[in-house]
DNA sequence: CGCCATAGGACTAGTCCTATGGCGGTGCGCTAGT
């Protein structure tokens, strides 16, 4: 991912799909309503910035819209494609900014990237401070920050909890605090890496600058916990277009393990090269580089379980094109800015459609065609429901409770870990559902209280609620995969409806939209969804997917009906689940994200025959 | 939640079945020992 091709200018990627029809490319919105408040002959003075120091003759719109937010000190979430430029909407305007430019960033493989793109260019310099670093380096990078000489410095959330950090940014009063990859914080921030839900107040501590967060893919939930999280004031929210019309998607449904693992196999054979297959687990992936080595192709398993040597030596043959095929857990992604992978396999389902989404969006990124197989078995949803259900236990949050009350005045988090003796990340999980659930807080000085007539028994029932909220909230996500592979209609409206994007008609480029071109025609050879039945498939069996209690659910007869009385957007109210928004429609059935119940999947007709739902209010715009 | 390895009981005294328990993904930072 170099900055230079990010934001030199491209042509558009986007090309609509047969007979597809999406939403405006860019979506810029703000808190207030109002135009943004930058100055004006800002977008000249970004345009030279632009030009000057890094080369970049024109910039997007939609990278310009977002500058221009930035530049008037408005909070911002920026969602667009890898490859659109995303990083050059903070790269440009920290050279307008007066103060140092804090970018937050996952992985220190990224940040290294991050670091030798700037380099390449005329702008200012950029270092970094982390633990794969000496204490010289360490040193050399704080003072080419306090002097003005470096105007980039890329952190993990990790740092931004150590005290000294805080202290030593606070001095040096940054203008700008930029979250990149910021899907990470709903991914990973509940129980992985727990910093990422404690960067609202580091962003305090530290005089708390204007915050741009960037992310790829983010459905609007995923947005919305992004900004509550990170306590963004009033944001902006930029968005470009989420479809990949060249990707077609199929979804391959098997009864049987073996029979999926030999479709696998024969898939990754048969495809055009270079592609990525995903599996569930470090085992997998071995097994099936095994098959396919087997196959003669050139071929590496990439997971944590390997040694970072042999790690670095997959991700860069592959990026050479050295490599036909990387078999990969969730691992192997970010950062992979390849053009032209041709496929991106799922052995097992993922473990919720953004992952997915940001998973297949590797494939085709040259606009050519690509494709993005899904092979799914019900049974799989298994263990991404116990992936979902990692939240601190009523132990932990009882001995985090009790530490909290027991002493008098606040304890940091070194204090509590001292307190009680757990890890530092089950700590940091539990300290943060005990603040979410209202049953403590952080004061200015980054310890915690509790909060005020809240006992250590009521803290943890709170708490403990939270966190069973979130696992909730999970396991929707988790049925949110499988009512994409099981649905009757078209994948791409399902995928685009998702992710809040409305899109009328049917791609004709996913297997149900073949399929259904394949019957209407001679009726001979629906080659996409009844191909392969000889595996044992049966990806043209339609299953239930509405969860509704007695949801009979008509069969989608009819693709071009009456609107529907719920369109996506709407928000609405449910008799049981109380209020939420609407996702995605299809013939005879709505998807709705509920504020506290997650996703559901409701049959119109019984929706209709009850009077289960009423509508709130009407989609925005 | 589902899979897999292992242990133990039952009869076919060595194979076959069932019950049980452990395992499964993502990365940072830090420490101890070469």
């Amino acid at each position: 991912m170099t900055p230079a091709r990010e934001g030199g200018p491209r042509h558009r990627r986007r090309r609509h799909g047969a007979g597809g029809r999406t939403a405006a490319d860019t979506d810029v919105r703000t808190g207030t309503g109002t135009d943004s408040g930058a100055p004006a002959g800002t977008d000249e003075r970004l345009r030279d910035a632009a030009s000057e120091a890094f080369g970049w003759r024109e910039l997007r719109p939609e990278q310009l819209a977002a500058m221009r937010e930035v530049m008037a000190g408005r909070d911002t979430l920026v969602v667009m494609p890898t490859g659109a430029g995303k990083s050059a909407v903070y790269q440009v305007p920290a050279l307008l900014l007066d103060g140092p430019t804090v970018v937050v960033s996952p992985l220190l493989a990224l940040q290294r990237d991050q670091i030798a793109g700037l380099l390449e260019h005329r702008a200012p310099s950029a270092v970094a401070v982390n633990s794969a670093q000496s204490a010289r380096q360490t040193d050399a990078a704080w003072e080419a920050v306090r002097a003005g000489e470096a105007e980039y410095l890329f952190l993990s959330p990790e740092q931004l909890a150590k005290d000294e950090v805080l202290e030593r940014l606070a001095a040096v009063a940054p203008s700008l605090f930029v979250v990149d990859e910021a899907q990470c914080v709903s991914g990973w921030g509940h129980d992985f890496r727990p910093d990422y839900l404690r960067l609202a107040q580091a962003a305090e501590r530290l005089g708390r600058p204007p915050l741009l967060a960037l992310t790829a893919t983010a459905a609007p939930p995923v947005r919305q916990e992004i900004v509550d999280r990170l306590g963004m004031k009033e944001p902006a929210l930029v968005v470009a277009g989420f479809d990949r019309p060249n990707i077609t998607l199929h979804v391959v449904r098997f009864q049987d393990e073996d029979d999926k693992r030999r479709a696998v196999v024969e898939r990754a054979a048969v495809e055009p090269k270079p592609g990525i297959v995903y599996a569930a687990t470090r085992k997998d992936t071995e097994w099936y580089a095994g098959e396919l080595a087997g196959l003669g192709l050139t071929t590496a398993a990439y997971h944590a379980g390997l040694r970072s040597g042999e790690r670095s030596r997959v991700h860069d043959a592959f990026l050479d094109g050295q490599l036909d095929v990387v078999v990969a857990t969730s691992a192997f992604g970010m950062g992979i800015d390849k053009e032209n992978v041709r496929f991106v396999l799922h052995a097992s389902i993922p473990g919720s459609l953004d992952a997915y989404y940001q998973e297949i969006g590797r494939a085709g990124r040259d606009g050519e065609p690509a494709d993005a197989v899904l092979h799914y078995r019900p049974e799989d949803t298994g263990m991404q429901n116990f992936f979902a259900a990692r939240t601190p236990g009523r132990g932990v949050l009882g001995k985090v409770a009790r530490q909290l009350h027991e002493q008098q005045g606040p304890q940091d988090l070194e204090e509590l870990r001292d307190g009680t003796g757990l890890s530092r990340n089950r700590l940091t999980a539990a300290a943060n559902l005990l603040e979410e659930s209202g049953a403590a807080r952080t004061d200015a000085r980054g310890a915690l209280l509790p909060a005020p007539g809240v006992s250590a028994d009521d803290a943890v029932e709170q708490a403990d609620e939270a966190a069973q909220a979130h696992r909730r909230l999970e396991r929707t996500r988790v049925e949110m995969v499988r009512a994409y592979a099981e649905t009757t209609g078209c994948r791409r409206r399902f995928l685009l409806g998702y992710f809040g994007e409305p899109y009328e008609g049917a791609c004709g480029n996913c297997d149900v939209c073949r399929a259904d071109r394949a019957d209407g025609e001679a009726g001979t050879g629906g080659s996409e969804a009844a191909g392969g039945a000889d595996h044992g498939e049966d990806s043209t069996a339609p299953a239930p997917v509405a969860k509704e209690p007695g949801a009979g659910g008509t069969e989608a007869a009819e693709r071009d009906q009456a609107p529907s009385p719920f369109p996506t957007g709407t928000r609405v109210r449910h008799q049981e689940w109380g209020d939420g928004t609407v996702l995605s429609e299809e013939s005879d059935r709505i998807t709705v994200l509920f504020d506290t119940m997650g996703y559901r999947t409701l049959s119109l007709p019984t929706v209709d025959e009850h009077d289960l739902l009423s509508v709130l209010e009407p989609p925005p715009g």
